[in-house]
DNA sequence: ACTTGATATCGAGATATTGCGATATGCTTT
DNA sequence: AAAGCATATCGCAATATCTCGATATCAAGT
């Protein structure tokens, strides 16, 4: 698999499990943008214009290329792409490349245990 | 009732209840000590020397005060208040005056509801 | 009225975040 | 190997947050 998550995993018996970072995930929605690009990722056909990605494609399941998602923003591509990154680096999303194409996805499980983690955290 | 919540509240029917600003809310919370606040808060009588503070005053229902909050946190009178004010803007704590003290206690309810919204919003 | 104690507000320096353009890297095609 | 996209990284100015000490306010007691 060439999922890219980042850095921080444990190793519990058998599995091998990304972990929620409170502080980094807070800091990485913090932003409306980082937010709104979390959401949009939730339901890709009905949130982005896909007419340009590769047909072998699933948006959902594959994710969605930076280019893309920045006309959406309507920022630039480098903040668009630092901000990839950013959610990226709190585990909230991760990539993968295809030829030039670098596609990102929801990390749906951490975001369910992040919500868990911060309701007890309150 | 002498309770003081902030500006943002709306009228629905026979109701008038604060509202869930999540900009607002991510913002204050995004600081590990505000954070801390608001879990202590939780528990007063587990997480705070209770000592000092009036008998006749109940920490979970009346609040905690300033300066007792600010003995567990070590950082200075001023930053304290301010983070206080900062939670109340968000209406995350709710304060009331009694005598020269100011008490602060959760807003259950408004919490509830953020976690509800965040996760719709995620 | 004055002092004291609790809390709030002000002003400031240090640090972090925002979002950009410019530039670098990497892949694909010629 | 050169050119052309897609994406990533760098450097920067603008803005926001953090945390403090100093000062202001406000209530209670002499």
């Amino acid at each position: 698999m060439l999922w890219v998550g980042v850095d921080c995993a444990v190793t519990t018996g058998k599995w091998t499990e990304t972990m929620v970072n409170i502080s980094e995930v807070l800091k990485s929605i913090n932003n409306p943008v980082r937010r709104d690009m979390l959401h949009w990722l939730k339901e890709p056909q009905h949130n982005f214009n896909l007419d340009k990605q590769l047909p072998g494609v699933d948006p959902k399941l594959d994710g969605v290329c930076v280019s893309i998602i920045q006309e959406k923003t309507g920022l630039s591509q480098s903040t668009v792409s630092s901000y990839l990154s950013n959610l990226q680096r709190a585990n909230l999303v991760e990539s993968k490349r295809i030829g030039s194409w670098t596609y990102y996805r929801r990390n749906d499980a951490l975001i369910e245990q992040f919500l868990q983690e911060l309701a007890q955290s309150l």
